[in-house]
DNA sequence: CATATATATCAATATATATTGATATATTAA
DNA sequence: TTAATATATCAATATATATTGATATATATG
């Protein structure tokens, strides 16, 4: 199945691809994933890790759960992230397709 | 080879592959990259594709090019881009390490 | 219950980047 | 040589996004 750049419903995957992009191209979020890559962290680890006061941090956060790029699990006061890999693994396979001849 | 987040050399990976990420996540030029996946493209004929002024498209090539993402070839008063595809694969294939567990 | 800890949110600001309009340069064609 | 075509660049502006500081909320602890 090649992509054509021209129906709706590639355009709503270009779309998402775009998304996602945006949500990983980002220093402190790239760290963040690597930081996670090892497996689940609360946010205050991560917020000692980088460094970063603990609002920006949760701004950082906020975006890559958005993106399905992350996701969380509750317990007592804290949440912990960690990497969502079917979604990850399911955007990058579509990018690399996009740019890479198959 | 494990990614760890600490030295020096890893540091520079990174933000090479942040650089690479912010080059390629902007809706125009994946548009552009998907166009160049069929092969070398003239600048007129992407600016047709698109739909976009001429001086935006160039900014955009302007931007993959840094990156290394696209290449150049002159002929003539043309100048055709096409995809960069070792670069690319490099990039792709690191930050698909940084993101999924190996 | 009062305090501390963990996390999220909001408003304001700073910064980066996309877009537009105008112009410059190089090449080809008349 | 003049005009047309192809591409790049520059300045100005619009827009998106990162960062900061303050505050809110929820949970745990004394």
């Amino acid at each position: 199945m090649k992509y054509t750049c021209k129906t709706k419903q590639n355009e709503e995957h270009l779309s998402n691809t775009v998304k996602f992009l945006k949500a990983v191209s980002d220093e402190n979020r790239l760290k963040i994933i690597c930081f996670l890559n090892a497996g689940e962290r609360c946010v205050c680890e991560i917020v000692d890790f980088l460094g970063l006061s603990q609002n920006l941090v949760s701004h950082h956060l906020k975006v890559l759960r958005k993106q399905n790029v992350l996701k969380t699990r509750k317990d007592g006061a804290k949440v912990f992230y960690s990497i969502y890999d079917g979604q990850v693994k399911d955007n990058i396979k579509f990018f690399s397709s996009l740019i890479l001849k198959s």
